[in-house]
Order: C-alpha cells, then sequence, then structure tokens
RNA sequence: GGCGGUGUGGCGGAAUUGGUAGACGCGAACGACUCAAAAUCGUUUUCCAUCCAGAGUGCGGGUUCGAGUCCCGCCACCGCUACCA
C-alpha cells in the first residue's frame, strides 16, 4: 500500500495529457464542438482562489464535454494592458512592458500545476502587437463604417498627475493618487457609437435564455429605456434665438398639473442668460462645483434661480409659468429641460415650497380613505404605481378613472394628434468614450494632418507600435512627450503630421478576445472558417463584476464586427450561455497595537483552538467571512495549497460547499475534509485492486446489484450536476457513492468496475487521482479519453419500489410494492397497513390518493 | 426611491421542480485503536419530550389530498442603479 501523494502523481498525469495533446483544440467534421470560455485575467502576477474556482468550472465542463464526445475549445489568454503597469513602472521603475510579461510568465506557471485542461497553444496577451494591431484595424473598419466618432468631452482632469482619470478613479471629487481637486476639462475624444444600438441590445437580451436574470436585469437598467413625450413650452418672449422651450418628460398625463419650467445651468439658454447676468453666471458657476458624488447629491439642497423668463402652457396660452435654473436638472438627460409637476413628484414639491409655486393635483386616490391630504393642502406629493387605477381632476385625455399607464398612453396620443408634443423613447445609454490619456494600452491609429484633418492610419502601416524607450519620471502621458513617436507623416497627402497620443480604453480589448481565440495566429483579426466552427462561446463563465460594462460592451462590439464583415451575423450575440460563479470568502483575524489601529494576520499565522496569534500567543477577533483581500490578509495563496495538498484537492473543494452562483468560504477543515476524502478514495482503490477475484460467487449475488444500483443512480445524478452546474450536488453523491462502495459486500468483478466509473464520475474535478485509480484498477489508456459512463435505466428502476403512506398528508409509515402494481393493489395494500388501520379505527377513508411510484395519502 | 435576488439545523448547504424536509460536508458528542496523542475507523447529532406523541423551511394568510416549492400581504438581508424628469 502507498499513500495517497499527489506531488508524485499529478507532474506525471499532466504531462501525459500534454504529450497526447489531449486539449489542442482541433476543427472535427465528426464531433459536435463546444466552446467553453472563462474570463481571462489581468496579470496581476499572482493567481487567487477566485481564479482557481472560475477555472476550475470551466475545466469540469472542458472534461466533461471531451468525454462526452464533443470537439472542445477551451483557450486561456491575458487582458494585459491597463494601469497597473504603469503604476508599477512609477513605483518600481520596472517598465510596463517588462512587468506585464514577467507576470504573465509568473501566472502561467502558476496555473499550470493545477491541471487545467487548457490549449495553450493559443495563448495571447492583449499587449501582444499581434493583437492589439488587429484591434487596431477593427477601429478603422468601425471608423469607416461610421461606428467611431470623435467629439469633444468633458473629462475628470488630474491637475498634477496631468492626466484624465476615469470615474471610478475620482473619490470624494479628488483624484486617487494625487488627491487633489478634480478639474473639468473640454478635451477632444473619441467615441464608440454604442448608444445607436440601444434598442437592439435591449431587445436581444430576452432572447439570451441562458443568461442569469439578474445579469439581464442589470443591462436592461444600463441601458434605461423610458418612453414619453417631448413638448414645447412657448416662451413669451423669444430669448437666444429660440422661441420656445423643449422638455421630455415620462409623465404627460400630469401636464395640468404643471407650475414652473427649470432648465440645466449648461442648458443652451442658461449658457446665453450667463452671459449677461452675473447673478446667474454666479449661481451656474457654484452648480457645476457642487459634488457629484452620490452621497451628497441625495442631501444636496434643491435650489433654484428665477430667471425672469415666462413660457405659456401649451395648453392654454393665457397660462404664464415660470422659468429656472436649477441645481437638480442634468444636462445629458433628457432635453436638460423639465416642466415640474409639484404635486405629483417628490422634488419638484420641495423646490416649489421653497420658491412659494402652485401646487395642483391632476389626480387624487380612487377612493378616499379620510387619511388622503392632498399636496396642495400641505400632504405629501402623490406618486402611485403607474399600474394603480386613480381618479382624474384634471384629466388631459382618457377616462375619469384609469391607471397612470394607460393616461400616459392616451396623453401621447392626444398630444400628437393636437400636435403639442410628440411621443419619444430615450435611453440612458450614452456612447463608450474609449479615449485614455496613457501609455499603456492599444495606440488610437489616427493621424492629424494640417492640411487633411483627421485621418486613419493606412492598414499597410499597421501596426503602430508603442515606442519601448519611455519616461515615466514626468507626468502626463509618455506618448505624449515622447521625442519622436508621434511625428510621422499624412498618409493621404505625405506632409508632416502627428499621431494620436491616447490610447485605447481596456475594456477595448476584452470585447473581442473570445473571437480571437478561434484563430490566434491568423494574419486577419478573424478567420471566417474558424470563426464558422468555433463560435458562439457555448459557456462563457465569470464574475458577475463584469454583468455591466464587458459584456454589455462585449455585445456591441460583435454587432460592429458583423457590420464591418467580421463575423457573421450570427455571432451577434457571442456568448449563448453565461454563468457567473460567486467569490472565495474567508474569515478575517484581527489584533489591536498599542495605539489602538487594527493589526490583521494571515490565516496560516492563526490557531484556531486558542484563537490566538501562532507567534505571540495573542487573542485575534475573528470578523466574518468577507471577500478575500490583501488589506485585510483573509487570503490564501493557492500556490501553497497546492504544494500542501495537491490541485485535485483545492479543485474538489472550491467546487464542493456551495453552489457555484454563491460565495463559498474558505476554511482549512473544508480543504482539510477534501484531502481526507480523496485520500481515502485512493485508499479504497488499493484495497479493490488487491481484492481476491475468488470472492465472486451466488451468495453475493444481491449485493453485485444492490452496488450497481446505487452506480447507476449516480452516474444519472452527477452527469445531471455536470450539465446544469450543480457542481456541489454531483460532488455530495460522489462523496455519498465512495460511501456506499466501501462498506459493500459486492463480488471483487463489480467492485472494480464501480471503482472505476467513480474514477470517471470523479474525473473532471480531480482528473490526476482519476487517471492514477484508472491505470491501478488496470485499465487501458487515459481516463480523459474514455466515453462518458451511461446510466442504464434496468437499474434505475427496481422490482421493489418503496412507497412512503401518508395519512392526511404526514408521512406515516410505507411499503414494499412491486414496481408494476396496479393503483388498486397498492390501495389495497396501503390501507391494510397496521398505522392506517388503527388511524381508520371503524371509519372509511374519505379519500386515498396514489401516485405511482411516488408516494400514498389516505385522507381520514 | 426604482429594479432584481435571497431567507431551510450550531455552520455551508440538499430536496428528481407540488409528493418521505434536513442528502453530503463542517462542527460537536461518545466509542474503538493507542501508555498517550495525532491520524484512522465506528455511532449519534432539527427542535420539544423520559416514552407515546407533537412541532418544524423568515412572519401572517390562501390554494391543494399534499406546499421549502404555487398565490396574496408583511419583515430582514444582499446586489445593481439613481437629482433620469
Amino acid at each position: 500500500m502507498t499513500h495517497y501523494s499527489p506531488a508524485t502523481i499529478e507532474p506525471r498525469w499532466q504531462s501525459a495529457w500534454e504529450q497526447a495533446e489531449i486539449f489542442r483544440a482541433a476543427r472535427s467534421s465528426k464531433k459536435p464542438k463546444y466552446y467553453v470560455l472563462e474570463m481571462f485575467p489581468y496579470p496581476s502576477g499572482r493567481i487567487h482562489i477566485g481564479h482557481v474556482r472560475n477555472y476550475t468550472m470551466g475545466d469540469v465542463i472542458t472534461r466533461y464535454k471531451i468525454a462526452t464526445g464533443h470537439s472542445v475549445l477551451h483557450p486561456m489568454g491575458f487582458d494585459a494592458f491597463g494601469l497597473p503597469a504603469e503604476n508599477a513602472a512609477r513605483d518600481s521603475g520596472k517598465h510596463p512592458k517588462e512587468w506585464t510579461y514577467k507576470n504573465i510568465e509568473d501566472m502561467i506557471s502558476q496555473l499550470k500545476p493545477l491541471g487545467f485542461g487548457l490549449d495553450w497553444s493559443r495563448m495571447f496577451a492583449t499587449c501582444d502587437v499581434e493583437y492589439y494591431g488587429h484591434q487596431q484595424s477593427l477601429f478603422i473598419d468601425m471608423l469607416e463604417a461610421a461606428l467611431v466618432y470623435r467629439k469633444k468631452a468633458a473629462v475628470n482632469w488630474d491637475p498634477v498627475e496631468m492626466t484624465v482619470l476615469a470615474n471610478e478613479q475620482v473619490i470624494d471629487g479628488k483624484g486617487w493618487r494625487s488627491g487633489v481637486q478634480v478639474e473639468r476639462r473640454e478635451l477632444n475624444q473619441w467615441f464608440f457609437k454604442i448608444s445607436d444600438m440601444s434598442e437592439e441590445l435591449l431587445n436581444q437580451l430576452e432572447h439570451l435564455d441562458n443568461w442569469p436574470t439578474n445579469v439581464k436585469k442589470m443591462q436592461e437598467n444600463w441601458i434605461g429605456m423610458s418612453s414619453g413625450i417631448e413638448i414645447s413650452f412657448p416662451l413669451v418672449n423669444a430669448v437666444a434665438g429660440t422661441k420656445q422651450i423643449e422638455v421630455y418628460t415620462t409623465r404627460p398625463d400630469t401636464l395640468l398639473g404643471a407650475s414652473f419650467i427649470a432648465l440645466s445651468p449648461d442648458h443652451l439658454i442658461s449658457r446665453e442668460l450667463e452671459a449677461t447676468n452675473s447673478q446667474l453666471a454666479k449661481f451656474s458657476a457654484l452648480c457645476r462645483a457642487e459634488s457629484t458624488d452620490e452621497e451628497t447629491l441625495e442631501k444636496a439642497e434643491k435650489r433654484g434661480f428665477d430667471t425672469g423668463l415666462r413660457v405659456k402652457h401649451p395648453i392654454d396660452e393665457h397660462w404664464e409659468l415660470p422659468v429656472y435654473v436649477a441645481n437638480f436638472i442634468l444636462m445629458d438627460y433628457g432635453t436638460g429641460a423639465i416642466f415640474g409637476c409639484p404635486a405629483h413628484d417628490r422634488r419638484d414639491l420641495d423646490f416649489a415650497k421653497k420658491y412659494k409655486l402652485p401646487v395642483i393635483s391632476t389626480f387624487v386616490p380612487l377612493s378616499d380613505d379620510g387619511l388622503f391630504i392632498r399636496p396642495e393642502q400641505g400632504g405629501d406629493a402623490y406618486v402611485p404605481p403607474e399600474s394603480q387605477k386613480v381618479r382624474y381632476i384634471k384629466k388631459l385625455a382618457g377616462e375619469n378613472e384609469q391607471s397612470g399607464r394607460d393616461a400616459i398612453a392616451a396623453a401621447i396620443s392626444y398630444s400628437e394628434s393636437f400636435k403639442i408634443g410628440k411621443g419619444v423613447t430615450k435611453y440612458r445609454l450614452r456612447d463608450w468614450g474609449l479615449s485614455r490619456q496613457r501609455y499603456w494600452g492599444c495606440p488610437i491609429p489616427i493621424i492629424y494632418c494640417p492640411t487633411c484633418g483627421v485621418v486613419p492610419e493606412k492598414k499597410e502601416n499597421l501596426p503602430i507600435q508603442l515606442p519601448d524607450d519611455v519616461s515615466f519620471d514626468t507626468l502626463g502621458n509618455p506618448l505624449e512627450q515622447h521625442p519622436t513617436w508621434k511625428h510621422t507623416t499624412c498618409p493621404i497627402c505625405g506632409d508632416e503630421a502627428v499621431r494620436e497620443t491616447d490610447t485605447m480604453d481596456t475594456f477595448v480589448d476584452s470585447s473581442w478576445y473570445y473571437a480571437r481565440f478561434t484563430a490566434p495566429h491568423a494574419k486577419t483579426p478573424t478567420d471566417p472558417e474558424e470563426i464558422a466552427y468555433w463560435m458562439n462561446v457555448d459557456q462563457y463563465i465569470g464574475g458577475i463584476e463584469h454583468a455591466i460594462l464587458h459584456l454589455l460592451y462585449s455585445r456591441f462590439f460583435a454587432r460592429a464586427m458583423h457590420i464591418t464583415g467580421h463575423l457573421p451575423e450570427s455571432c451577434s450575440e457571442p456568448f449563448n450561455a453565461l454563468f457567473t460563479q460567486g467569490m472565495v470568502t474567508h474569515s478575517i483575524y484581527q489584533t489591536t497595537n498599542v495605539e489602538g489601529y487594527p493589526v490583521y494576520h494571515f490565516p496560516e499565522d492563526i490557531d484556531l483552538h486558542t484563537q490566538t496569534v501562532k507567534s505571540t500567543g495573542e487573542k485575534v477577533q475573528i470578523f466574518p467571512s468577507a471577500k478575500m483581500s490583501k488589506s485585510k490578509k483573509n487570503v490564501v495563496d493557492p500556490v501553497n495549497i497546492i504544494s500542501k495538498y495537491g490541485a485535485d484537492t483545492i479543485r474538489w473543494f472550491v467546487l464542493s460547499d456551495s453552489p457555484p452562483e454563491r460565495d463559498v468560504e474558505w476554511t482549512s477543515a473544508g480543504v482539510e475534509a477534501a484531502h481526507r476524502h480523496l485520500a481515502r478514495v485512493w485508499t479504497l482503490s488499493q484495497k479493490i485492486s488487491q481484492l481476491d477475484p475468488e470472492h465472486s460467487g451466488d451468495a453475493v449475488k444481491d449485493h453485485d446489484k444492490e452496488l450497481l444500483q446505487a452506480m447507476h443512480k449516480t452516474i444519472f445524478d452527477v452527469t445531471q450536476g455536470f450539465e446544469s452546474f450543480g457542481f456541489n450536488a454531483a460532488i455530495s453523491k460522489l462523496y455519498a457513492f465512495e460511501n456506499t462502495l466501501s462498506k459493500s459486500k459486492a463480488s471483487q468483478t463489480v467492485k472494480r468496475q464501480a471503482m472505476t466509473t467513480l474514477a470517471q464520475l470523479m474525473s473532471p474535478v480531480t482528473p490526476h487521482i482519476a487517471e492514477e485509480i484508472w491505470a491501478m484498477q488496470g485499465e487501458k489508456g487515459l481516463i480523459i479519453q474514455a466515453p462518458w459512463p451511461q446510466a442504464d435505466d434496468v437499474y434505475l428502476i427496481s422490482d421493489i419500489i418503496t412507497l412512503p403512506i401518508q395519512i392526511n398528508g404526514k408521512r406515516r409509515t410505507e411499503i414494499d410494492v412491486a414496481k408494476n402494481a396496479s393503483t388498486h393493489e397498492i390501495e389495497q395494500i396501503a390501507l391494510s397497513t397496521q398505522t392506517v388501520k388503527s388511524a381508520l379505527g371503524d371509519a372509511l377513508p374519505k379519500t386515498v390518493i396514489v401516485v405511482p411510484g411516488r408516494i400514498v395519502n389516505v385522507v381520514i
């Protein structure tokens, strides 16, 4: 007997798979294809447990699909551009390229011992010149197709770093690194026209049957469709060359409750008035300076400035309304102007109270329960759900009693037929600004020529490579400051010209990598034949944090690549099925130092029995499990776990305790349990392989049958688990079957069969030990190449079945009946049981319900 | 505020989708082996109750022969989103 030693067996099988090129994806005319993809990692330098869980899920599917006769594509790459590399350059002096490629190398060496079935021959990083060169040509095609454009847009400018910051990098209005107040600057920026596809991106969501509903909902909210009308309020006196103010509303049914107009400080009219009205200018400047973070907005006072302008109500020209500039009106939503209806909007009511404006109800509750106070009489703004029926007292159109929804529809058609306003559908989704003033990204292939203007680089001049000789000693974009890089000649006239020094948002890189994996070395961005065979991604797996941006951008890009001829229309939705896996969490161990500050400790430094720090004996406080993070030190390094327990243990554990979509808590007890189990399986396999064949005989027939029944039931359950992301459930069945097998008194032949089947069922999760058992039991070849076991119905249905007997719906006893017993027979047997007899006494049952194969319910 | 999700033993969770609630794992207790410990193996472990009998899937109602599962109304927690007109 030898001990279970993962360190010995795991490398052996990994090289066996490599030599046999098991995971090298190849097109096959005989097999159905299957494309499994996990969201590729950022090369931070270390893999973490979250990666392990993510890739283990993908690997289970990969191996299961191979065993069920599929030709599988399971690639891996790196999302390698991005800010951390530049920060590392600034902090440690390492060049971003050197830093990134070193990290990639390190991460590959950490991934390989986990035994993932990946086609490493397709590996690429998005910072590979080859990859981003193709991305540049995609950009040029999209420019020609008018899917990209340039416009002036406000950005967050950090005056110390001399760079543009993403919104997430602005904290409390200050730059995250510099800590100084961020300025709003207007810069020329490149944009993808994603907003043109709002409707399409929204409507197609409902066809994504194998996407989680919450992700679809998040995207739906993000795209944010609303329908309403645009309606004009004529100005009493024309101003700034306009005779009217356009207003957008989703509640045209409250038009008769209007009491004021409010404009954004950035509205054309506000801007015009500001030029001659210094008080307004002061007010607007104050509004613009206001912090835009959510918490302050929540409490911020609603303030307005009466412009003195008056408009006429569109329904009644004698009804005049004041025009305010107000701090809570956004320029980039709707028209930048609203009409205020205080009776039916809490915010408008606050505003009306403050500036003593009229409050006019247009509808009231159907039944007045005496508790309702109209807003004009000091009550709250009345805002019932749109589906609720209310009574209209100032009605624009429709019935007197109708739901808000019906009233809106009626108001829209009324407005349209009397030409007061027109029905419009609006989306919240904005165009995707892709310009980043950074070095470590894909250069935008554009040239600015004094004569010819903005021109794309010629495709034959691609790729435009990033220069290696850059300095991070000075602030700002190193590309901008490079002595020669940006100087070039115009592709049209040949005169001196300069390159765009902005690079692309890294979300661009990850918006098409799934397509590139089908032909990673093609001379064009995609290869039609490979695309036709491999696309779409059959199963995409990743974190919920990408529910909106990455997935939405990818959906946009796939459509853009179709329009520009790089993908067929059938790839417009590139991910057939999406699965979002939960995080790996861990308890937090904390002590407090002499100054009273918290000090965190790594799990391996803690003695859990005594709840103390091993080195000092200090008592620790244990906080509930939270996402692993370096700052809280509640992390475990997969590399350490592998060297202690082996890859199979870590793979088994990350799938075992929780459903894959939920968070799983990492506990050392759990990992040890997983390891103990694998060691038990190992020992059992050894015992079985050494059993004496003479043990078989008639005496064991029943035991044989029992074991076979359990085996086929397990095949059925585990298969179903792997088919439906029920990994934790599948693993629990594997635990149970190991238990059954170890206690079984069946013959050696059947035990051996059960053992190899158990190994096969385990093989997607714990492939190394499975191969070892396969070999130990004398099977030929690799287990990964053996066809998946099939559950045989003969063993799933037994001749005698046990039926529970309920009395009035409560389980009381059970009976054994032949599987083909008639309903009547079952009823008779049930009624003859002692339990039922004594419950009945002399009475007859009211009714007896027999569900064949399921249950019997006696109602008395 | 809007939208979505979740709620089952001491803990993570299972339940063939309306049919024996608590599988499997952790933890705990007891036992075997051991001089002892570790490791390993075995037994017990929803609650209440000595047994009989009850109760029980966040709370309150409903539909049904039968509800963790379906319907209505609450409560709590989590996520996304939000001065969105």
